[in-house]
DNA sequence: CCCTAATCCCGTACGACGTACGAGAATAGT
DNA sequence: ACTATTCTCGTACGTCGTACGGGATTAGGG
């Protein structure tokens, strides 16, 4: 299934990897699937989230053995690559353009913000792992150079732009998952509570401590998300 | 040294971490310094990358028994905060402010990048753990929200100002350290370029195949941060 | 001065991890 | 039926984080 070539250092061939699906013409059939596998590994990193995710664990859920999984993807890092490719694949057929690229882009923010958070663990994985672009992520960032269309962009501003917001995107996402934590547990949010007001209360952090002093805004996750899109997407020129 | 709480779950209160240096009256003399430790995991990192810091190196580093260590951070994960703090000091002192926030902004955020690139493990580690506010991170933070004084935003929008700005200085030496990593290795790169090549040439992505076509442009990393960060800060209104 | 309580040092050990190896089972072409 | 190929997976190795607890070192109280 996988071809062990090696490959040297810390990486494997994405065509490899992504392309060579014809099944080989003789040899025991696969018991398994990649999708299977990697559809497993998702569902356990969503309910248990990444840690959860080990060989043992996913082969276990699949009903394999664990060096089973190693006819499928060549070691571990190439199975979080399947998944974050896999998940990806929530984000098609994505709304159609509407010629206004500085709204498409926005769809294109909203639609990354939800598959983030039916996912948690995505935002970490795409900014740990070196971008590997499997099918459905090239599907997604091909809707994308296509709403940026209308821009004066070249090539690499898009893919900058792209880049950005999908980090911006992970960015906030990853912000409203950590406060959902811990407003989950009361103790903890208490013990942060009380080390910012220590803080506060030094004398050394004067702008700190009227930051923290405002009454905090009552404003959904959504709503700031949806704020701090519009600025920087509309901040955004179609020049240079 | 520390105070073994346990605390619930998944975290070390803030408070127990940062705060309570004061020696203890009885008992033996420490033979090392959390400092000296972190450094110690700082230089690891730095040399070998973020995973090569592993206890019993880390230990060994500072002629230290790997149970010892405990003494000094509850756990591993209060270490790599610990790392996160350290060089954080190395922003101090920042630059003066000027008053034109745009300009400080961009200074905070160079200064930044060049703190990355000195630590390349550094921007991970950003985006993977929780924020811990060390005294080290308290004052950089101060400065930058300082430095937005002369805006209108209200505290909770300046807060978020400094996470996006240091997100997307975070995601740009990100791509940079691969980049540089990926020209580093001939056969990596020229994998890269033939799966996309492959990519552009099987007529389902029109767009990906017209921006990898356009000639590369010749610019340094730092001209395209420069740009970005402009554009960006730019963008960026005073008003709520 | 010794006794006691506190604190730190760290050798040993445990369970979990990623995965190399290779023997056995299944398949397809001859 | 034989053989080459491919997949399955039990066993095993090295490494990791860290719980446990006994010994060493210190300061205060009698």
């Amino acid at each position: 299934m996988v071809r062990g070539d090696g490959s040297g250092a810390g990486g494997v061939d994405p065509q490899q990897l992504w392309l060579n699906s014809d099944r080989p013409r003789k040899g025991r059939k696969p018991a398994f699937s990649r999708a299977a596998i990697t559809a497993a590994a998702v569902a356990l990193a969503d309910a248990e989230g990444i840690d959860a995710v080990t060989m043992r664990r996913v082969a276990s859920q699949v009903g394999a053995g664990v060096m089973s999984l190693y006819s499928y993807a060549p070691d571990k890092e190439t199975l979080l690559q399947l998944m974050v490719d896999h998940v990806s694949g929530e984000l098609s057929p994505p709304d159609p353009l509407t010629g206004d690229w500085r709204a498409d882009l926005k769809a294109i923010a909203h639609a990354q913000r939800a598959l983030m958070l039916r996912h948690p663990w995505l935002p970490t994985a795409l900014f740990n792992r070196r971008w590997s672009l499997g099918p459905n992520t090239l599907a997604f960032l091909e809707h994308a150079l296509a709403a940026l269309r209308p821009t004066a962009l070249d090539g690499g501003a898009k893919l900058e732009v792209f880049s950005l917001i999908t980090a911006f995107t992970a960015r906030l996402v990853a912000d409203e998952i950590a406060q959902a934590a811990l407003s989950a547990s009361p103790e903890r949010a208490a013990a942060e509570a009380r080390y910012l007001a220590a803080v506060a209360a030094d004398g050394h952090h004067p702008e700190l401590a009227e930051a923290l002093s405002a009454p905090p805004r009552p404003l959904t996750p959504d709503a700031t998300f949806a704020r701090l899109l519009d600025r920087m997407v509309d901040g955004l020129d179609a020049g240079s």
